[in-house]
DNA sequence: AAGGCACTCAACCGCAGTGGG
DNA sequence: ACCCACTGCGGTTGAGTGCCT
């Protein structure tokens, strides 16, 4: 017991924001080797970072694909949703929003949806507490237990499949976008070839769980198309940070993901006619307190 | 203009889980 | 069965930034 943390050496590792020559090294390396035994990684690389710092640098920053910027109201209500019902399951959550991270999930949450929800969820509170004091309004995970997985929309059969990142386990299906794949872009082709786990494990329990697989095999053949622009402006000797590193993803692709999202999307919010808009999807009283929501 | 405050988010920390030897 | 190396995850921190007074 009591291993020590790897970065505690301390010694000559590097910690803080990640500058973009740090960047492009991590990249070019993961290129090369594909992401993956990171205690490799500052050995070989000579990053003065520990195993760890690459392993997030790349899965919350870096990686391919990766959404950024404002969550639209779709995405706050599958959180939402998916908080609800899974609690602070943060990598299962993002493992059902493939183009953001957990991490980003997390703080979104905590700086934005809690705060949301809890606002909402006092009117409601109050009123329910008149009713329904024992069964109703906590939206605790536990609440849909995996006992209850005859109902038709158990999260137990399809978790399974989404557990790894959509995206980054490209199947490498053929596409018939084109595909400009630069610069960055091309550091990415020699791991992206590999052959998608999530597909090598399809068990195809029940429908939601076959469809989830299509999903998740409509996100792989995606994933070959991004686009990633790279924009290494190199002036003097500078680097631009802002656009050393920019993945791009290209509005076909977007699209292509728009559509099979709009399975999942089905699923998760079908019982919330009306709701979506709001990015609220009726939290505080409609979902939490239906025991054959899901 | 400047100081204080609140907010955001990248990054860190520590623990748990897993698989190989 | 056990140990250990390694990875994954969730909670937390702190630097940067913008707004307000």
């Amino acid at each position: 017991m009591g291993r020590p943390p790897c970065c505690d050496n301390g010694v000559g590792v590097k910690k803080g924001p990640w500058t973009p020559e740090e960047d492009i090294v991590l990249v070019s390396y993961i290129q090369q080797h594909g992401p993956g035994n990171w205690r490799s990684v500052p050995e070989n690389t000579g990053l003065m970072r520990c195993s760890k710092s690459c392993r997030l640098r790349w899965t919350n920053y870096l990686r391919p694909g990766i959404k950024r910027g404002n969550f639209t109201p779709h995405e706050e209500g599958i959180i939402i949703h998916l908080q609800a019902l899974l609690g602070n399951k943060w990598a299962a959550i993002a493992s059902y929003l493939p183009q953001r991270t957990d991490n980003d999930i997390k703080n979104y949450w905590n700086t934005h949806l809690k705060k949301k929800v809890k606002r909402l969820q006092q009117p409601a509170a109050d009123s329910f507490q008149t009713t329904a004091s024992s069964n109703a309004v906590t939206c605790s995970p536990n609440y849909y237990s995996p006992s209850s997985s005859s109902s038709h929309h158990s999260l137990q059969g399809m978790q399974q499949p989404m557990n790894s990142y959509p995206n980054t386990a490209c199947s490498g299906a053929p596409s018939n976008n084109e595909t400009t794949t630069t610069g960055v872009s091309n550091l990415f082709q020699a791991w992206m070839m590999r052959p998608s786990p999530a597909a090598a494990a399809a068990t195809a329990a029940n429908c939601k769980q076959i469809a989830m697989q299509e999903f998740q095999e409509e996100q792989d053949a995606a994933a070959a198309n991004i686009v990633c622009q790279e924009q290494m402006v190199m002036t003097g000797g500078d680097v631009n940070k802002s656009s050393a590193l920019e993945m791009v993803v290209a509005p076909e692709v977007m699209g292509a993901s728009t559509a099979t999202f709009s399975l999942l999307e089905d699923w998760l919010l079908d019982d919330m006619p009306g709701q979506a808009m709001d990015g609220l999807m009726g939290i505080s009283a409609g979902c939490c307190s239906d025991p054959i929501m899901f």
